[in-house]
DNA sequence: CGACTTTGACCCGCGC
DNA sequence: GCGCGGGTCAAAGTCG
């Protein structure tokens, strides 16, 4: 592992230059042009998982989805709905094939979204609660419902998804995480993770695997959104990112928001989200480098597919972000 | 000793 | 009704 090449961090082999890339060839990508990465970005995008600051309707917004193009594809949401980028195919924005193939996207597909969400948290959150504060509410363990009626439904919180290139599963954004389980997943030889936010009261989950077919891609789904700031105690992870160039200081600590406008970053730094541009591999001023798509229509289908398969055509699939660590 | 990970068992929804 | 698969629990183990 620790002989992966580094370059998985600084191109977009993912993403490569004629939307047609089978896996990552030669890796040749747009190489880096001038969009720098600079400090509050990231801070947003924490923001964005934080769910403080930003709404997943800012997340629509901050990716660059416009209301012109991607009000279809959208479905705002409130509490536990969800935004759907597509049905069958998770194009973003992007020049001609916005809308997906079989788009019954709108209200139908959030709807059936919504549905499908209910049930299948309906189960065990209820007994999460009690795990987490150290109680369990009912009888032991395993011996049925225990927490909550069987009736009663639980409402699903938002969802969204993106995929990195990473050499490691758990990729740190900030929050500590416990996990809380591991499970085979069919059809694939890397098992798939489940964390929580171990900050109290803070149900936010978020479910890590690796892509079968390009094992360098992890798949990170979080669910939830977090009601608190990111921790000031992060067991180092704080420092340890920092150093690491994944996010800066003043990233992490997201200082910059009143005065960052997500959109007009997103326009500018991940120019496919909102238009044609091509995408480019970015330099921090840390020298770490992220993956951009080049279009978000490039996003492989053999990914989509997969992330259809996985169950993950979540409510939001992001491109990786994650700039690349230094050793 | 507390925080975290591992892991086998269990629960539940869904498709057949 | 049954089996499968996804998601979760919690005891035991590990680590700092």
């Amino acid at each position: 592992m620790s002989s992966e090449p580094r370059d998985l961090y600084y191109r977009s082999q993912f993403y490569d230059d004629d939307h047609h890339h089978q896996q990552h060839g030669t890796g040749s990508s747009a190489a880096s042009q001038d969009h720098q990465f600079d400090p509050p970005q990231m801070g947003t995008f924490i923001d964005c998982l934080n769910g403080g600051f930003m709404d997943y309707n800012s997340l629509e917004k901050a990716f660059g989805m416009s209301p012109a193009t991607s009000s279809e594809v959208f479905s705002s949401i409130e509490g536990n709905q969800k935004v759907i980028i597509g049905e069958g195919d998770l194009h973003l924005g992007s020049d001609q094939n916005m809308v997906t193939q079989n788009s019954s996207i709108s209200s139908s597909s959030t709807e059936a979204g919504a549905e499908e969400d209910s049930c299948k948290s309906t189960k065990k959150d209820g007994q999460l609660k009690g795990s987490d504060d150290g109680g369990d509410g009912e009888n032991s363990k395993k011996t049925g419902n225990k927490g909550k009626k069987k009736g009663e439904k639980r409402e699903k919180e938002p969802r969204f998804a993106f995929m990195t290139k990473s050499e490691v599963d758990h990729l740190e954004d900030g929050y500590r995480w416990r996990k809380y389980g591991q499970k085979a997943v069919k059809n694939s030889p890397y098992p798939r993770s489940y964390y929580r936010c171990t900050t109290q009261k803070c149900g936010v989950k978020k479910r890590v695997e690796r892509s079968f077919q390009d094992p360098s891609i992890v798949i990170t789904t979080y669910e939830g959104q977090h009601n608190h700031p990111l921790p000031t105690t992060l067991r180092g992870n704080a420092a340890a990112v920092a150093a690491a160039g994944m996010f800066q200081p003043s990233m992490l600590m997201s200082t910059h928001m009143s005065s960052f406008n997500p959109q007009e970053w997103f326009g500018t730094y991940l120019p496919s989200l909102s238009n044609n541009q091509q995408g480019s591999t970015t330099t921090t001023g840390a020298g770490s480098h992220a993956v951009y798509p080049q279009n978000m229509n490039s996003i492989d289908q053999q990914y989509q597919q997969q992330l259809h398969d996985y169950g993950l055509l979540q409510d939001m699939i992001v491109p990786s972000m994650f700039p690349k660590r230094e050793p």
